[in-house]
DNA sequence: CTGTTAGCGCCTTCAA
DNA sequence: TTGAAGGCGCTAACAG
């Protein structure tokens, strides 16, 4: 007994045609009836689906894209598929265009090329894809306008412009709520690690969360120093790199609000590295909820990129479904959800020791 | 002056045929002189190139394909994106396909799902990707053989059996290395902490790194007990909670070697857990070179899972271009590659203390 | 070296 | 509810 006794010829490459002949139909009929269409009784409809799947028949995407134009397919464009909050967004997107039948097509490129020109040629994504999945990345004007000349629907996670569909966490609210956690456990010197703000400020997590610190500051009667934030370039390294300058420069500081838990970790290691007890002589808290905050006791400001990726698919979804709608206009806007955050607490963070 | 001025219409779609028509020859000779083929004379190409640059013609991939039956697609198949190696794998592959041109197409897929029925269906493979690369996937032999039927080149990433194309990392060397570490600085009663097999035994990374442990043992005259091996599920939790009944069980245990570096955190969290000193009471040695493993200090057995992705997805290609060359056929077996490891020291092993 | 001629396998009007 | 027919945009024989 082979594996598949039901397919004629192991190997052999089953097309509509064959469906059709065995089922005594026209392939008109086998297309409409494989998808679902209501035009087919549903006698022929359950003798076709029998034959296509006595056959082992699979359409052909090439031939079924070419003829109807679209591919169900999504691009997901990414700097990076190797971080916590890229590959947790990616993951989340894909399996949620999955459920529905789509492909997710991975098109990473290099953040660290010559900024000078576009790194993001997304010609290449002409007649591919249905429509476009921006995980997280800072895109320079003129790349988001190269990606509009697509003329497909787009969607960002993590960050993106209002007048594209965007779904990211509340910076502002995150990165009030690290702060005045810090402020509530009676720090007032407390020092900023933000992150690389991108080609475009106007709509960078690091941006608005340095804006959130700030703010939250102030709204305490805190006057932040200007050296008080730095740059920590959103990995372990930069952020230890920058709580060492920070802490060289302003020892008065007695806490650090860091833009991502990464960055948060290397402020960690670097007070180790100065003989500062965390959270005895520094507290530190991060945003992120990464999954190995544990390692050192971070306290977080937590979110979940596998659920922003998952909701973005899915408005990517039903934007192509308006697109493929005649007359179908979009009313509003382009939608902005925004994810809350919770606050997690562990052993980084504490009230300030009294000197 | 508008963005693109060259553009006769900007949206609309510029096919072949417009090139062939604009630099006036056939489509064949634009479709030759596109794909760099030779029989093109260098002064048509270049008219040709130059048009369709003009034009901005991008060719249909799926005309391309249904015509040629070749998509430039790989399928990479994995159980998730998140984790550390796959992600790793994952970002390595696809830069490597991207570099010549092809494209990765995501499809992960629950392995948490009942056990008792394949949950790899890869029919929707085909006719969709040229390739197929499996990223440190455990699957059943149904599994794999129903991959085999897709007849598409097959290539293992971290796993698989010694039929097909496969790279991983030298997981018995890797696994000696680690105990050998541990014995050399004198430790005897050395616990592991292993993995789930997976379906198919025979091609485990954590059986083989198991194994590997157990036979560094034997080579040094210890006779490891049988309930010094215990499964921590490859991550923190569940290295912690191993490492936890290990301890409750075998205190005499003074070492521990995890076969990952996730599950050598959860060790070093459950020995802080217990008030155990590391490397004090407990050392505690990983595999992977993850990045943030220098948050406990942990040494480690490192590799590089982002190379392993690239140069599978090169040997892949390599099998597609034989395959695709008709009196070409594969004059040895499948090609093995194990890629090296080297020992990353750092404080969570030192000498067991004198009791 | 270049053009002509068939398809690749499916979708989608238009008729029946 | 079904069938016939044309075409989606490109590739690949085969001529020339």
């Amino acid at each position: 007994m082979s594996t598949s006794p039901t397919v004629p010829r192991p190997g052999a490459v089953v097309s509509m045609d064959d469906v059709a002949r065995a089922a005594g139909v026209s392939t008109a009929t086998v297309s409409r009836a494989l998808r679902g269409m209501t035009s087919v009784s549903a006698a022929t409809r359950e003798r076709i689906e029998a034959v296509a799947r006595r056959l082992g028949y699979v359409a052909s995407p090439s031939a079924a894209s070419l003829a109807s134009g679209r591919t169900r397919t999504i691009g997901l464009l990414t700097p990076w598929v190797d971080r916590w909050f890229y590959a947790h967004a990616i993951d989340g997107a894909e399996r949620a265009l999955r459920e529905v039948g789509f492909d997710a097509l991975l098109y990473t490129f290099d953040l660290s090329r010559d900024q000078s020109r576009p790194r993001v040629d997304p010609s290449v994504l002409r007649r591919r894809v249905d429509g476009i999945l921006v995980v997280g990345m800072p895109l320079s004007k003129e790349e988001v306008t190269s990606l509009e000349a697509l003329d497909l629907p787009l969607a960002f996670i993590g960050t993106g412009r209002d007048d594209h569909v965007t779904v990211r966490l509340d910076d502002d609210a995150a990165g009030r709520c690290a702060t005045e956690h810090l402020l509530g456990l009676g720090h007032r010197r407390i020092g900023h690690i933000t992150g690389p703000a991108g080609v475009d400020h106007s709509w960078s997590p690091p941006v608005a969360r340095h804006a959130a610190w700030r703010v939250a500051l102030e709204d305490a009667c805190v006057a932040a120093e200007p050296g008080w934030a730095v740059d920590g370039a959103f990995d372990v390294n930069g952020g230890r790199e920058a709580a060492h300058r920070l802490l060289d420069t302003h020892p008065e500081i007695t806490a650090l609000f860091a833009a991502s838990d990464e960055m948060a970790m290397g402020a960690v290691l670097a007070a180790r590295e100065r003989g500062l007890d965390v959270p005895g002589q520094l507290s530190v808290i991060g945003i992120d909820g990464h999954d190995l905050g544990e390692l050192v006791g971070l306290t977080t400001v937590a979110q979940d990129p596998a659920r922003q990726g998952a909701e973005a698919a899915r408005l990517l979804l039903a934007d192509i479904a308006l697109w493929a709608t005649p007359g179908a206009e979009r009313v509003s806007g382009a939608l902005q959800v925004l994810h809350a955050t919770h606050l997690v607490t562990r052993s980084s963070t504490a009230s300030p020791r009294k000197t």
